[in-house]
DNA sequence: CCGTTGTTTGGCAAAATAGCCAAACGTCGT
DNA sequence: ACGACGTTTGGCTATTTTGCCAAACAACGG
């Protein structure tokens, strides 16, 4: 692995920790469904204002998702809609390793 | 979200967090072209022994690869493959960030 | 049985992350 | 201009993650 193979999978790991965070997770696939602004997630989540503000802001870093801000709200949606393609196969780990993971 | 989703999400963020580092995304590279031994990874990847086992256990406790140890050698494989599918999406992650994020 | 090789484990310090609070900011209605 | 609402930012602490070192283990060869 030289520099700058180092370089191209420190940026794919940033996009695949932005995802990483059960939080955030459950956001993209929210946006899936359609734009949210940032409230109907504090109600949603029930966590801070300010944390899923900065959640999304991981999410937005990452180029999954984009903001746009109309009136006081700021409406978050999916930016790279192919990222949740890849839950069937997250979803068939989890199967795999609750079956076969001996203990 | 409720706690059964939590849970849910809790289990795909573990998933997605074993991948979302650039030496365990690396590795798990390599083993799609076949299993390799610790010791082929600890002098490709340039750090310590027991940071590689640590890695590779990660992957392994996240249900992605199975060890299996012959001779003094222990030979880890890719278990479910698809999780290199979502390649193709996080480049394009990257690409679009890069050329449409203004700054 | 001893040394060597390949790997894992425990322990530690440094760095990154998560989530709360308070404060700041922008936009709207009045 | 003022207050209310929706959001972001800064700061703080607690927790997690990373990676090195040293020690422990396991398997083989002589």
């Amino acid at each position: 692995m030289n520099a700058r193979e180092k370089k191209i999978y420190w940026a794919k790991a940033k996009v695949l920790k932005a995802l990483a965070h059960p939080t955030r997770l459950w956001m993209a696939e929210q946006l899936a469904g359609g734009e949210r602004c940032v409230c109907e997630f504090v109600d949603a989540v029930g966590v801070d204002f300010s944390t899923v503000s900065k959640h999304l802001a991981v999410l937005k870093k990452a180029g999954i998702v984009a903001d746009e801000k109309r009136g006081k709200k700021v409406f978050y949606r999916l930016k790279v809609p192919c990222v949740l393609n890849f839950m069937d196969c997250i979803e068939s780990v989890i199967r795999s390793e609750s079956s076969c993971e001996c203990r």
